[in-house]
RNA sequence: GCCCAGAUGGCGGAAUUGGUAGACGCAGCAGACUCAAAAUCUGCCGUUCGCAAGGAUGUGCAGGUUCGAUUCCUGUUCUGGGCACCA
C-alpha cells in the first residue's frame, strides 16, 4: 500500500474534528498543563512558514503531556485589533472588521492543515465584543484602582478616597479634601489611579492631521509624503507600571525565562540607586553674578562622587526650566536649537550617537561644596523623561560628557588623577578622589555614600531610587482598537457603568484621523457627544412637548430610538400607504427613511439627501398644544435646512396619487445636500454645551494581550472575565512559546496586569508564564534576477541602448564579474559577457563601441519559481508578473539562469514567503511538521530553505514499509521481540523522551531516522515494536501515527466520527523505558596518546583501572607510540575513554 | 554608542556534565535494479600527503588553563537581534 498522505490526513483530520478528539475540559481527574503560544496577528499575507515553527513545537509537546496522562490547554486565537488592517481600510475602504474575518478564516484554514491540536471552541479574538468587553472591563479595573505604597499592591480606589474624606494626605486635610470640588478631587485621584490619563508628547505631523509612530518618523518627516513631524502635548491614557518595577523584577527570580530575556527585561526597568541634587543658580546669567536666584536645577545622578568634577551643566531641551534661565544673548541660539530638537524623534536622537549637538543658555549653577560656577547647557542627548531631565557632567568620568566637553571646548577639571589620561573618559569607581574638596583620599566607591549623607545633612539633595522605565502610554488616536468606557464631563473622566459594556466599536465609513490630532472615531459626532440637550425651556420652547418629543439627556435619546421603532410598528393606515410607494427609492430614486429622529424629532418620512420631511398629519394636530410643539419643530429643522411638507390622513387616503406628485414635484424642486451632511444632520443641542464627549482614542495592540491567556481557560464566560475556580485550576501557563521581539513589550505588559488581577483578588497567582521558550526567527531567502535596462558607451553618457523589450536578464554570475569589471573600468570587447550582451540584444552597430557601463536592476523574483539557485524559466515566462515577461531572453551559466541571493526578513514584498500549505499539499502535513523541527533547534533563527524536506518525506514512506510491503500487503506480525529490536525500541524511547523534554525537537527527528533505518535493517516488522514506536512518533507525525495504530490494532473508528476514547493514538499509553535492555558489558573504548586518537579496544566494562592499563599497553598500535618507553600517566574515565600520555 | 545571542564540511545541523568532532538529513559522486524513468537499495563523501597501511591538519581569529577544549578563561573579528544616548 502506498503511503497516501492526503487521504490519511485529510481523513483524520475530519474524524478528530468529528469526534472532539481535542475538546479540553476544565474538570478531569489527571494533573492540569497550559501549553500557550503567542498568538498572531491576523495579516492579509496569511501564514507563512515562519508562523508554525513555535506551534509545531508547542503542538508535540502538548500531545507529548496529553500522552504523558496530563489534561492539556493548548488553545489559539487571534490578536486581531491593529494597524495593518487600519492602513488597509484607509487605502481600500474595506472595512477592518471585514478584512479581519477574512483574514481570520484564512489563518485558520492554513492552521487546520497542519493539524493542529487546538480546541477552536476556546478560541479567542481580541476584537470581538464579546472578548474586549473584558478588557474594557479589566481597564476599568485599572482606573479604579491604585497602587499603595505601604502594601506594595493594588487596591481600589475606594480606599483611598475614604481615606482622603476621613485622613487627609499629605498636602491636604480630610476638611480640605472634602470641601474640594469634584474637579480638584478628579485631579488628585487621576495622580493615584493605575490607569490614568496625562499629558504626553506625540509625534505630530500636522500636514498628514495625524500622530505618528515613531517609526513612521524619519529624519524629522513623516515616511509617507516627508511631511514635517513635530512633538505635540496631547491628553494622553498611561498604565503606571513604574509602581510595579520592583515587583516586576523580583518576579523574574521565579520564572522559568532565558537568562537573556530577563536581562533585557532587567535592563528595560532599569534600576538605578543615586541621589537627586538641588543646585543654586546665579542670579544673573553671568558669572561676575552674586548670591543666588531663587530658582534651583534639579539633577539626577548615580555618582555624587564625582559631584567636584562636574564641569556643565545639561538639561533636557523640553526642561521647563530653560526658559526661565536663558539668557537675553543666548535666547538666539537656544530657540534655534530647540526648534532643531522639537524636529527630532526620540528614536533619532538615539540613532545618532555620533553627532554631538547641544547649546549654551548662558546660565549657571553653583557647586553647593566650592561654589564654583558651572555653565548650564542643553542637549538633546539628555532626555526630559527620565530621572529630572538635568544631569551634572562629569567629562573626565563619563565618555559621553567627555566628547561633549571636548567638541563644545569645556575644560575639564581632573578629578582621578592617573586615572584620567585626557585622552579618554574613565568611568571607575576604584580610583581614589583628588580636587575634590571633602572627599579627597577617598576611594569613590566608599565616595558616594558620604557624598549622600552630607548632601542630604545640608539639605540640598537626597538618595533616590530611579527608573528607566517610564509609564505605558495606553492610548492610539486609531480605529481599529478598543474604545475607552470613558466619557469626559467637564475634563473629568468617568467610567462607564460595568453593566453598559461592552462599549461597541461603531462603524465608521471613513478611517482618516479626527480633527485636532483625535482618531478617527472622533468624526463620528453623533456618537462622541453625549452632551444632553437643552431642555424645552432652554430651547424656548413654551411648553413641554408630548410624547417625550424633545429630550433632554441621552437617556432620553435612547427613549426617542425606541419611541421611532414602536412608531414603525403603530403605523396608521396612511402612512402605509404611503410607505409601500416611496420605499427602495421607488420615488424619483430617492431614498426615504420611516420614523427616522433627527435630534430629538421623529418626522414620519424624510429623505436625507434632498432634506425633505413629509408628515402625515392626524387629527390631533388641531389642538393648540400640538400646534405649537409642530411649529417650534418646524422651525427648528428648517435651521438646519430641512424642508417640510405636510399631508392630511384624509388627503392620503383620498387620493394617495395626487399626494405622491407632490412629494415628487418637491424632491425634483430642491437641491441635493452632500451625503456627509445628509445622513448626519447636526443635532439640535451642537454648540449649547459641548461639555460631555466620549473618549475618541482606542487602546493599543498590547491591552488584549496583557490578559488573553485567562480568557481561554473560560472562553464563553459571560459573567466575568474568567471564573476564579476555573483559572485557579488551570492557574499559570506552564509552557509559554513566542518570540523575542516580545521580550519587553508584551510580556512586561501581561506580567503586570496579571499583578494587578492578583492584588485585587481575581486570580491566584501574580506570574502569567511560568516557562517561556523563545522561538527563532525563520529569515526569508530571496532571490534575485537581474534586468539589463541601460548599456553606456565610452564616448557619451548618453545611454547607447535603453534596453526594454524584449527584456534581458543576465546570470548572477555575470552579473557579479560585470560589476566588479566595471567598477576597475576595464571591461573590454572581447571579454565575454560584451558579446553575450552584443548577441542578446542583435544589435548590429554595436561592435565598434566598448560598452563602458550598464545599467542593471536587481529585483525581486518569487523563491517558489526558483529550484535553488536555479530560476524554472518557464515558469517565469508564464507566472511571473502576468506575463510581463513572456519573450524575455536571458545570459546564461551553464545552461543555467543562477539567481542572486540575500537573507532578508520574510515578506510578501520581497517574495520570499513560502507557504505551508503549498508544503502540506506537496509532502503532506506530517512531513512539514517534522521538517520545521529537524531545520535545527527551535530557539535558532535561520533562513528558510525547502531543500532539504525530500529527507524527511522519505523517512515518513520508509516507516510505512515497515508496515506494508510494494504490493499492498500488510507485512507485520505478532512474533515476540528478541534483545537487538527491544535495545533498538528502548534506545528510541530513552532518547525521544529527554529530547522532548528539553525541546530538542531537531535531534528527536534524527532519532526517528535512525530508529527506522535500524528496524529496516533488520528488517523488523513486529507490532510489539512498532506499535510502541507509533505511540513516539504520535506527537510529531499524528496522522501517519493514528493511521498506522489503527491498522495495526484493526480499530478503526466509522467516518462519521464518533468517541475516540481508548481507540485513538492520542490517548494511548506512553511506552515505558526499561534500561535493562540496553544493558553493555563491554565498550569499545576510544584510545587516545598525548589526547590524539590512535585505536579504539574492546574492553569488558567491569575492568578496573589496572586491567585496562594492562590491556592498553600490550596493544601493538599504543607499543608503536610507545616506542619502549613507559608512559607517563595513563588516564582512565571508566566508560569514557583512556589517554596515555608519554 | 549600549545590551543580548551566535560563528562547526558544499548546505541545515549533532556532540546533553571538559572525554572518539562532523550523528541525522540535503546536495554531490560511484554502483545495483530497470528498455528507460520514477521509486528503492548499496558504497563513498572536512582539508591535505599517501598506491595503501597510515600520517598531518581541522569547530571565526590570537592566546591561556588541562593528560585532554567545539565546550572553560582572556583578548579580538564578523554576523544576527534588541534599544528609550538612562547619567
Amino acid at each position: 500500500m502506498e503511503y497516501d498522505f492526503k487521504k490519511i490526513e485529510q481523513d483524520w483530520q475530519k474524524k478528530w474534528k468529528d469526534a472532539k478528539a481535542y475538546a479540553v475540559s476544565n474538570d478531569s481527574a489527571r494533573p492540569k498543563y497550559y501549553v500557550l503560544d503567542m498568538f498572531p496577528y491576523p495579516s492579509g499575507a496569511g501564514l507563512h512558514v515562519g508562523h508554525p515553527l513555535g506551534y509545531i513545537a508547542s503542538d508535540i509537546y502538548s500531545r507529548y503531556k496529553r500522552l504523558k496522562g496530563f489534561n492539556v490547554l493548548h488553545p489559539m486565537g487571534f490578536d486581531s485589533f491593529g494597524l495593518p488592517a487600519e492602513q488597509y481600510a484607509l487605502e481600500t475602504g474595506q472595512h477592518p472588521a471585514t478584512t479581519t474575518e477574512k483574514n481570520i478564516a484564512t489563518f485558520k484554514s492554513q492552521l487546520d492543515k497542519i493539524g493542529f491540536c487546538y480546541d477552536w471552541d476556546r478560541e479567542v479574538k481580541t476584537s470581538d465584543p464579546e472578548f474586549y468587553k473584558w478588557t474594557q472591563w479589566l481597564f476599568l479595573k485599572l482606573f479604579n484602582s491604585y497602587f499603595c505604597n505601604t502594601q506594595q499592591k493594588a487596591r481600589p480606589i475606594d480606599d483611598l478616597i475614604k481615606k482622603y474624606a476621613t485622613q487627609g494626605a499629605k498636602d491636604f486635610t480630610a476638611q480640605q479634601w472634602n470641601a474640594f470640588s469634584k474637579k480638584e478631587q478628579a485631579d488628585i485621584l487621576m495622580k493615584r489611579r493605575l490607569a490614568f490619563s496625562a499629558y504626553g508628547e506625540v509625534n505630530w505631523c500636522e500636514a498628514l492631521g495625524t500622530v505618528l509612530a515613531n517609526d513612521e518618523v524619519v529624519n524629522g518627516v513623516s515616511e509617507r509624503g516627508g511631511y514635517p513631524v513635530e512633538k505635540k502635548k496631547m491628553r494622553q491614557w498611561f498604565l503606571r507600571i513604574t509602581a510595579y518595577a520592583d515587583r516586576l523584577l523580583d518576579g523574574l527570580e521565579k520564572v522559568d525565562f532565558s537568562e537573556s530575556m530577563k536581562e533585557m527585561q532587567r535592563n528595560w526597568i532599569g534600576k538605578s540607586e543615586g541621589a537627586e541634587i538641588d543646585f543654586d543658580l546665579t542670579p544673573n546669567p553671568s558669572p561676575s553674578g552674586e548670591g543666588s536666584s531663587a530658582l534651583k536645577l534639579k539633577v539626577y545622578t548615580t555618582r555624587p562622587d564625582t559631584i567636584f568634577g562636574a564641569d556643565f551643566m545639561v538639561v533636557a531641551p523640553e526642561h521647563e526650566i530653560v526658559s526661565q534661565i536663558t539668557s537675553a544673548a543666548q535666547k538666539e541660539e537656544i530657540e534655534k536649537y530647540l526648534s532643531y530638537v522639537k524636529s527630532r524623534s526620540e528614536r533619532e536622537r538615539l540613532a545618532e550617537a555620533k553627532t554631538i549637538t547641544g547649546c549654551f543658555t548662558g546660565a549657571y549653577a553653583i557647586n553647593p561644596f566650592d561654589k564654583r560656577e558651572i555653565p548650564i547647557w542643553i542637549a538633546e542627548y539628555v532626555l526630559a523623561g527620565y530621572g529630572t531631565g538635568a544631569i551634572m557632567a562629569v567629562p573626565c568620568g563619563d565618555q559621553r560628557d567627555f566628547a561633549f566637553a571636548k567638541h563644545f571646548k569645556i575644560p575639564i577639571t581632573n578629578i582621578i588623577g592617573s586615572h584620567y589620561n585626557g585622552e579618554e573618559a574613565n568611568p571607575t569607581k576604584e580610583a581614589v578622589l583628588e580636587n575634590s574638596g571633602f572627599l579627597n583620599g577617598l576611594l569613590m566607591k566608599d565616595a558616594i555614600g558620604v557624598a549622600v549623607n552630607k548632601i542630604e545633612a545640608l539639605g540640598i539633595g537626597k538618595r533616590k531610587v530611579n527608573y528607566r522605565m517610564r509609564d505605558a502610554g495606553f492610548s492610539r488616536q486609531r480605529y481599529w482598537g478598543e474604545p475607552f468606557p470613558i466619557v469626559w464631563k467637564n475634563e473629568v473622566a468617568i467610567p462607564l457603568d460595568e453593566k453598559d459594556l461592552p462599549l461597541e466599536l461603531p462603524h465608521v465609513d471613513k478611517y482618516g484621523p479626527g480633527p485636532n490630532g483625535e482618531g478617527p472615531l472622533a468624526n463620528l459626532t453623533d456618537w462622541v457627544d453625549l452632551t444632553p440637550n437643552p431642555s424645552p425651556k432652554e430651547r424656548g420652547a413654551k411648553d413641554p412637548a408630548p410624547y417625550g418629543y424633545i429630550n433632554s439627556t441621552a437617556e432620553e435619546w435612547k427613549k426617542t430610538l425606541q419611541f421611532a421603532k414602536q412608531n414603525r410598528k403603530d403605523a396608521t393606515a396612511a402612512e402605509d400607504i404611503i410607505w409601500q410607494e416611496i420605499r427602495n427609492r421607488n420615488i424619483a430614486g430617492f431614498k426615504f427613511r420611516r420614523q427616522h429622529p433627527i435630534a430629538g424629532y421623529i418626522p414620519d418620512f424624510v429623505c436625507l439627501e434632498k432634506k425633505l420631511i413629509i408628515e402625515i398629519d392626524g387629527g390631533y394636530h388641531n389642538e393648540a398644544e400640538q400646534a405649537a410643539f409642530d411649529k417650534a419643530r418646524e422651525q427648528w429643522l428648517a435651521e438646519q435646512g430641512f424642508t417640510m411638507i405636510r399631508f392630511t390622513n384624509d388627503a392620503v387616503n383620498n387620493s394617495s396619487k395626487a399626494v405622491l406628485k407632490d412629494i415628487e414635484q418637491a424632491l425634483l424642486n430642491k437641491e441635493t445636500v452632500s451625503e456627509t451632511e445628509g445622513s448626519n444632520p447636526p443635532l439640535p443641542w451642537r454648540g449649547v454645551g459641548g461639555e460631555v464627549r466620549r473618549e475618541t482614542s482606542t487602546m493599543p495592540g498590547y491591552a488584549g494581550s496583557s490578559w488573553y491567556f485567562l480568557r481561554y481557560m473560560d472562553p464563553h464566560n459571560d459573567k466575568t472575565f474568567c471564573d476564579r475556580k476555573v483559572s485557579d485550576y488551570w492557574n499559570q501557563v506552564d509552557l509559554y512559546i513566542g518570540g523575542t521581539e516580545h521580550a519587553v513589550g508584551h510580556l512586561l505588559y501581561s506580567r503586570m496586569w496579571t499583578k494587578v488581577m492578583y492584588d485585587l483578588g481575581m486570580i491566584g497567582f501574580d506570574e502569567p508564564y511560568k516557562k517561556l521558550l523563545n522561538q527563532g526567527m525563520i529569515q526569508g531567502s530571496s532571490r534575485f534576477v537581474y534586468k539589463v535596462v541601460e548599456l553606456f558607451s565610452k564616448d557619451s553618457n548618453w545611454p547607447l541602448v535603453n534596453y526594454n523589450a524584449p527584456s534581458l536578464f543576465i546570470s548572477t554570475g555575470y552579473y557579479k564579474s560585470l560589476e566588479e569589471n566595471i567598477e576597475k573600468n576595464r571591461l573590454k570587447e572581447n571579454d565575454e559577457i560584451f558579446s553575450l550582451i552584443k548577441n542578446a540584444i542583435k544589435k548590429s552597430d554595436l561592435p565598434d563601441i566598448i560598452i563602458l557601463d550598464a545599467k542593471i536592476v536587481e529585483s525581486h523574483v518569487d523563491v517558489n519559481i526558483v529550484n535553488g539557485l536555479e530560476l524554472n524559466i518557464d515558469k517565469f515566462k508564464t507566472d511571473w508578473k502576468n506575463g510581463e515577461y513572456a519573450n524575455a531572453e536571458f545570459i546564461l551559466e551553464d545552461g543555467k539562469y543562477i539567481c542572486g541571493v540575500e537573507t532578508e526578513k520574510m515578506s510578501k514584498s520581497k517574495y520570499n514567503t513560502v507557504d505551508p500549505t503549498d508544503l502540506c499539499e506537496k509532502y503532506g502535513a506530517d512531513t512539514f511538521r517534522m521538517y520545521e523541527m529537524f531545520l535545527g533547534p527551535v530557539e535558532a533563527s535561520k533562513p528558510w530553505d525547502t531543500k532539504g524536506i525530500e529527507g524527511v518525506h522519505r523517512f515518513l514512506r520508509k516507516l510505512w514499509r515497515l508496515f506494508f510491503d510494494d504490493i499492498k500487503r500488510k507485512i507485520w506480525n505478532e512474533e515476540k521481540a528478541n534483545d537487538a529490536e527491544l535495545k533498538i525500541l528502548h534506545r528510541t524511547i530513552k532518547k525521544i523522551e529527554e529530547d522532548t523534554e528539553r525541546f530538542s525537537f531537531n535531534t528527536a527527528v534524527s532519532t526517528f531516522m535512525i530508529c527506522v533505518n535500524d528496524l529496516a535493517d533488520i528488517k523488523c516488522h513486529k507490532k510489539e515494536i512498532l506499535e510502541k514506536l507509533l505511540i513516539l512518533l504520535a506527537p510529531y507525525a499524528p496522522h501517519i501515527s493514528e493511521e498506522l495504530y489503527q491498522q495495526l490494532n484493526s480499530l478503526q473508528v466509522s467516518p462519521t466520527g464518533g468517541d475516540l476514547e481508548g481507540a485513538s493514538v492520542l490517548d494511548a499509553t506512553y511506552p515505558v523505558f526499561d534500561g535493562r535492555y540496553l544493558v553493555e558489558t563491554s565498550k569499545e573504548y576510544p584510545i587516545s596518546v598525548n589526547g590524539k586518537l590512535r585505536t579504539n579496544i574492546n574492553i569488558s566494562l567491569d575492568a578496573g583501572p589496572e586491567e585496562v592499563e594492562k590491556i592498553v599497553l600490550a596493544n601493538e598500535v599504543i607499543q608503536k607510540w610507545l616506542d619502549g618507553k613507559p608512559p607517563k600517566k595513563v588516564i582512565f574515565v571508566k566508560g569514557k575513554m583512556v589517554n596515555v600520555v608519554l
